[in-house]
DNA sequence: ATGGTGGTCCTACCA
């Protein structure tokens, strides 16, 4: 059989329920991850879900910023939202699926904090809590050994780790989501996996690739000045079940898009 | 070097 996770940054999810509905009904992933649902949990639209075949729906909401989700064709187990840092966010929600009799995978859908525009954690809170967070999410990797059986790792996770991954890198090493310091701190995430980086498994690293371009650009398409924000890595159990990947650059081009495309993966079992 | 747009929910805050 053939699963197909998916996962978007879809910055609102009842203002996009009808770009979403277009993608679902386009590419049918298996399971769909968002991140900045932007509402509470008795506000997500799971009807309109259920409606178009995600009968399974686990969400971790908050009001107004924030909130992250899971909706599957196929049944899971054990939803767990974790906190990180002790401050009350909706940034992470896990499931467990089972494409096999056998096989149990732990899937874990992160929106980590984008970390305010001062690439400084003494000027700038926000900067500081990216980083404390992403320390607790080593942390946590390594000490519960979540990538030492089948598991995923996936969401925006707000920073773009290659020199190929933004648009300009010597431009953006000031720029939030691009630092040194949170490059480093990122890749300590992937090592405590240690994790496989599903997209870039396709695309050399002397390639482009970009998963979001700012609103603030008068034509996103024509500058694109895009960055790779958003990834899917895979517990090194899974690398040989990984069979191909998708970045829907064309949706941020549809009407009222959000700033972020859906990323995709395969896994054959 | 600067400001550019878009989301939530009514006033600023966040991305």
């Amino acid at each position: 059989m053939r699963l197909t996770l998916a996962s978007w940054n879809i910055n609102s999810v009842r203002l996009r329920i009808g770009l979403l509905a277009k993608f679902l009904a386009s590419h049918a992933p298996d399971v769909i991850c968002l991140q900045e649902t932007k509402c509470r949990d008795g506000e997500f639209p799971a009807s309109a879900l259920r409606k178009l075949g995600y009968d399974h729906i686990a969400v971790n909401g908050q009001k107004g910023y924030h909130g992250v989700a899971v909706a599957s064709k196929l049944p899971f187990a054990t939803i767990e939202k974790r906190g990180f840092c002790d401050k009350g966010d909706a940034r992470h929600i896990s499931v467990i699926l089972r494409p096999l009799k056998d096989r149990e995978i732990a899937l874990h859908n992160f929106y980590v904090p984008a970390g305010g525009d001062e690439p400084d954690p003494d000027a700038n809170p926000k900067f500081a809590h990216k980083l404390a967070f992403l320390d607790e999410m080593a942390d946590w990797i390594r000490t519960d050994k979540i990538a030492g059986s089948d598991a995923i790792m996936l969401g925006d996770l707000n920073i773009a780790p290659l020199e190929t991954d933004v648009w300009n890198h010597k431009a953006l090493l000031k720029v939030v989501s691009h630092t040194p310091i949170e490059v480093e701190r990122l890749g300590k995430v992937f090592d405590a996996g240690p994790w496989v980086d599903a997209l870039r498994r396709y695309v050399p690293l002397s390639e482009k690739l970009y998963t979001w371009w700012s609103y603030r650009a008068p034509d996103w398409a024509k500058s694109n000045k895009g960055r790779r924000l958003d990834h899917i890595w895979l517990s090194e159990s899974l690398s040989s079940n990984l069979s191909g990947m998708k970045v829907l650059r064309e949706s941020r081009g549809w009407e009222r898009p959000s700033d972020h495309v859906p990323v995709m993966a395969h896994l054959d079992f």
